[in-house]
DNA sequence: AGGGCTGGATGAATCGATTCAGCGTGCGTG
DNA sequence: CACGCACGCTGAATCGATTCATCCAGCCCT
């Protein structure tokens, strides 16, 4: 293994100049720089970053917490993220808490062995301990998809009472008089604000609590949303009209639906939410909650990155809580169902 | 910040001691132990991974390298690949090449400069320049869904061109006697061998190589999909059926198609390729080429696994190429198209 | 009682890059 | 000619954890 040393005496130079050269290459002479370079590219010197960082005491690394994955949502938040930190030449670690407060335990703990520059977090434990815990560490994070809870943080999210009052308007208005709200792990924030967006929409239609059916999942795939339409089959007085907490969800119960003969939308409406990609491609395509993934991924990487260099030009950085505003996109899945009167 | 030395001295122990007790805890006495646990407790230390890797020379983390996290295929591969490495107490870091060589050089770099445990790698680069040239890093490495050169690495790899052969058999055997082949780019060595497959599965027909029409992409996502299909529509003669080299591309095929009022499958069969969940989930679910994408994510990482064993017990370690096979899932995309005599 | 042994703790050397005080050279200026 | 200064380069100290040779205390055995 080459290491500076061997550069340094290849070049006949001290390892401070070689280290120069790779760090503050101005303050090298144009020969000695030339000299070194070639003894790097010949010898094939990479540099040792555990002892850089070893010495100057963080990483050049960026720790992203998500909840899955699998939800082309997150890709999207992790696309914007590291595209961001790429160009501020740092490294993203995209790890997933599988939407388990012990699983994002676990991560944030390897995160901060990692002694990560930062960390962009989507918390999967609303409670917020594993959060607080995390916070002794010291080491700056953005929270992603959630309000901060107070100003020491900063964090991008998008209001989700809004997007769901959206959805849930919009099936109002179309006549609906219940709906299944096909929910989530009940430790997730976004789960309960959707829901809470939901019964706002219904108490506008002066309907009451009891309008909406909850049909709570384990997980938020596509294989849960089978699972919640095979219960929604089974319901007394089938409701006309489904909201689902994410689009795989949805996927699921289309997928479902479609199976046992109930026409969508002529029977039963349904509106997902996050608008990923596939929800316009589907059977029959998606009405959806559409969130600007991409940009709160890259507007979190960016804010991040000003506390970071606020911290190094030991400037004041004040914390910042952007709430994005999500959209509704009307397609065929909520078109002309037919209500009961 | 806390390190080993205030741990040390809050217990009453030397440094070495703390050592022991979080590397070795059986050489420990229990009294002391427990002394050394409280104070790490108490004080919320957390070592620093850099220290430890510096002086141990190699980190515990694994490079996972793919061309698309935006494909479930790959989000899939991934999982595989990561509870694998968890299992063993190994992180993952997970990066996208975007397909493109320049990209792959650069995470290449920077995994060498982490000085990375090993690399799980789908390689972006079919010259494999830059695999040759990340060789000389001495980091252990499996290629994943590409088979491996020599003998000089272990790969996982699915037969791209028996699964290619099935998916466009499935197609003359229904009567066609043109065929669509939605590309990509040619420096993938699985577009190249799904064409090889395609080929010859026409050639068992007695069709020649013009009774396969090309329509190269840029990227493998759904967007390169619709484009290739309205490039698709202005075909003279238009071929009635498309083998697209995977399920995106089927999805934005299929897409342009209904916008168009083309009817799939009756007026044209479309076959995807992965069978990621969303093929099944389609406005017309799409027969696809099924690859077993976390177990090929598991077997990589077992693989790379016991080569690092095999190393840090000074034992020989026999490379192996595993080739798995694909598997045609027959969904409504190809049934019952008419083709005209 | 003395020698040998063992389980347990110690502390100094080490990993590789960075940083900075300090040194030498050469140039310009008074 | 002497002095001061700027520029380049050097080399040692440093970061924090690990490891190993070494030491010590207590115990057993003869």
């Amino acid at each position: 293994m080459i290491v500076i040393k061997d550069v340094a005496r290849r070049a006949g130079v001290s390892v401070g100049t070689v280290s120069n050269v790779i760090n503050r290459p101005d303050q090298v002479a144009d020969q000695t720089r030339l000299r070194v370079e070639a003894a790097i590219a010949e010898l094939g010197y990479v540099r040792n970053v555990h002892a850089r960082h070893l010495r100057v005491g963080h990483s050049r690394i960026l720790g992203l917490l998500v909840l899955d994955m699998g939800n082309p949502f997150f890709v999207d938040v992790a696309r914007g993220a590291e595209r961001t930190a790429r160009e501020a030449g740092l490294g993203v670690m995209v790890c997933n808490s599988n939407q388990s407060a012990a699983e994002e335990a676990e991560y944030l703990a390897l995160f901060a062995e990692q002694r990560v520059r930062g960390v962009l977090l989507t918390p999967a434990d609303a409670t917020g301990r594993t959060v607080e815990a995390f916070r002794r560490h010291e080491i700056p994070f953005v929270l992603v998809d959630r309000v901060g809870t107070g100003t020491r943080e900063c964090s991008v999210s998008v209001d989700d009472v809004a997007g769901s009052t959206l959805a849930v308007r919009h099936l109002t208005a179309a006549g609906h008089r219940r709906v299944v709200y096909v929910s989530g792990p009940e430790h997730l924030q976004q789960i309960q604000d959707r829901r809470t967006g939901a019964l706002a929409a219904l108490a506008e239609a002066g309907l009451g609590p009891d309008a909406l059916i909850e049909l709570p999942t384990e997980t938020l795939d596509v294989a849960a949303g089978r699972d919640a339409a095979a219960r929604l089959l089974g319901l007394p007085r089938r409701p006309t009209a489904v909201f689902c907490a994410n689009d795989l969800l949805a996927l699921g119960v289309l997928q479902t639906l479609f199976a046992a003969g109930v026409d969508v939308p002529h029977d039963m409406a349904i509106v997902g939410y996050d608008d990923i990609e596939f929800a316009s491609a589907a059977a029959v395509p998606l009405t959806s909650v559409r969130q600007p993934a991409t940009a709160m991924g890259t507007l979190a990487g960016r804010l991040l990155l000003d506390e970071l260099a606020a911290e190094e030009d030991g400037e004041e950085h004040e914390h910042r809580q952007v709430v994005l505003q999500p959209e509704l996109v009307v397609r065929r899945s909520t078109l002309g169902t037919r209500v009961p009167v």
